[in-house]
DNA sequence: GTCTATAACGAGATAGAC
DNA sequence: GTCTATCTCGTTATAGAC
């Protein structure tokens, strides 16, 4: 099944959407990327849409599984993000991001894209979200962060660099940059524990009231 | 100007990516939700791209104009980080924000698509640095932090978290919520003054030796 | 500036031979 | 499962009347 007709087909949807984005998917642009035939293409997938949700979900599958055991052996909030930068650089390459971004454009409109999308994030955001409960036990974050949205608020961040860089390559490099800086400040306000903690603790409750 | 037919155009465009997103887009669908000849895009614009790139642009120079005010007004990190809310909340509705999200997604094979989005993303980033710049001025995060990237980096995010919403507006809701958890926690480092200053130069350098 | 009409082509999708 | 051929429709873009 590895050089399957329909796994060719994925693979061509991949590189179409990589080079030159959703709006260039047709069913003729993928098969000519795949090397198939046109037709193929609603044999196997019924349509066009078909085939990009499977493709945006199967892919970011493949690339989660792939840094599973990497975030599984994370333990502290440096470690983790530095394999964030990590997988920012390395889908770089991969160009699978890319394919989530776009896919997740293409669902505006709703329908099966959007189902796709929702759960090719649900992959991610998981993922994001275990290593962060992990790492954060114990730490004076733990007790104002919420380890759900702060994944799902990483996982867009990264979605949003990777559009960023494709037009504009060095505002995306200073934007990862400066993340990576924000992430020494968190390991800072780690590390100093129970003073963190008390002055974490004040400045809620000054922020609590202003805003009664 | 303000009834002309080439606005009537741009706010149709407006509207087809507001609702159905880049991939929806052409000559016809444009035209009829401008109430407007399809022909009249070819005789104003030339052709499609460029109607979305002036489209992109306007659009985004209006909504920053709107909002310049407020950015000049923003004196203290925790109003910056308000104020970044209440963007996120009012394009949420204006919808300004899924249009520049969109179109740099229809700019990933680079042409006149790419050169707008940049030109659009420009127009953010420069807001928001400003506002970094003056916010962070005597604060002890300036000395980490570099305005410039994290700009961009926050920009992107907003972008990321538009698309993120429009496929699961519960999610979007963490992590705007997560984002203002930590702003509250940068709050904090800037109010810790010299003890965070101390701290951060500490880690600074424990992390620079740990990856000699 | 705006309209109609139409050329020229690419799109999604299906039928049917192999 | 894969191919060719084809239908039908939507698409960009232009020509030319008004």
């Amino acid at each position: 099944m590895v050089t399957g007709t329909k796994q060719r087909l994925i693979e061509g949807a991949l590189e179409v959407i990589r080079s030159q984005g959703i709006t260039a998917v047709s069913a003729r642009s993928v098969a000519s990327a795949a090397e198939a035939n046109q037709a193929l293409i609603f044999y196997h997938f019924g349509n066009v849409e078909e085939l990009i949700a499977q493709t945006c979900v199967t892919a970011t599958e493949s690339r989660v599984d792939e840094y599973r055991e990497r975030f599984a052996a994370v333990s502290t909030l440096t470690e983790l993000l530095a394999l964030g930068q990590t997988v920012l650089v390395e889908e770089r390459a991969e160009g699978n991001l890319v394919v989530l971004a776009q896919t997740l454009a293409g669902a505006q409109r709703g329908g099966r894209l959007a189902e796709a999308t929702h759960e090719a994030l649900g992959k991610w955001t998981a993922e994001v979200e275990s290593a962060l409960v992990r790492v954060l036990a114990g730490s004076p974050l733990m007790e104002f962060t919420d380890p759900r949205g702060l994944a799902r608020a990483v996982s867009a961040g990264f979605l949003g660099i990777t559009l960023f860089e494709s037009v504009d390559p060095a505002g995306g490099e200073q934007a990862l940059a400066a993340l990576t800086q924000l992430a020494t400040l968190a390991d800072v306000i780690d590390d100093l524990g129970p003073v963190a903690t008390r002055a974490v603790r004040a400045k809620l409750r000054a922020v609590t009231k202003a805003r009664r």
